[in-house]
DNA sequence: AGATGGATTTTC
DNA sequence: AAAATCCATCTC
């Protein structure tokens, strides 16, 4: 069921599009919290001018140099959590930031994590909240995903079709701004709003 | 609907 | 100082 060490040690762009559909799970005090993955986003090594570790080995991207299938957390504008699986052999830095997920799984759970009333399509529809609802924070960086605090299974549900635009957030990343490797099931209500899209028509 | 600012860690 | 974010709180 887990998703094994070999399906990590790939490109991340074939990483990212394979996790749709793939079900992250969250074993924390004892209860199971989990969702579909609907969103993805690829930043495929040093040459990757939005990928962390362009800027060298540091100890916050220490983790994505080491071998696949381990979990990068890292903290966003000192206050969110970002939850990336690393992808690739050992030595080469890369990996996928998992963006969205439609909840499966404790979800009554979730949404005491979220704080308050919150409907489904608000509760892990973008990286920063999934990490929150899944109790995912910077203790959970470095962790082997082939362990039971949290991994990745294969359920075996079809994503449904999946689109790709440029990623979020990373305007300064020169020529690598505009690569379409974001990932997402098209029409899932759970996939983030970006700024533009939030405008809706 | 759209813009703005606040929270605050890591890195340069 | 700027960032792989989210939310409350204004505006129109």
């Amino acid at each position: 069921m887990k998703l094994s060490r070999e399906f990590y040690n790939r490109p991340a762009l074939e990483v990212a599009t394979d996790l749709l559909g793939k079900v992250l799970v969250r074993r924390f005090e004892r209860r199971i919290l989990s969702g579909t993955i609907v969103e993805t986003e690829a930043y495929v090594g040093p040459h990757d001018l939005a990928c962390h570790a362009s800027k060298g080995r540091t100890p916050r991207t220490e983790v994505m140099f080491g071998p696949p299938g381990f979990s990068y957390v890292y903290q966003v504008y000192g206050f969110h959590f970002c939850f990336n699986v690393v992808t690739e052999p050992e030595g080469y830095p890369a990996a996928v930031l998992i963006r969205a997920l439609e909840p499966l799984e404790g979800t009554h759970r979730m949404r005491q994590f979220r704080g308050g009333e919150r409907r489904d399509t608000d509760l892990t529809s973008g990286p920063g909240k999934l990490c929150q609802a899944l109790a995912i924070d910077k203790r959970l960086n470095g962790e082997d995903l082939l362990e039971n605090r949290l991994w990745i299974e294969d359920r075996r549900f079809s994503s449904g079709p999946i689109a790709a635009t440029a990623r979020v957030g990373i305007n300064y990343a020169g020529k690598y701004a505009d690569k379409p490797w974001r990932f997402f099931v098209q029409g899932n209500p759970h996939v983030s709003r970006t700024r533009t899209l939030a405008t809706g028509h």
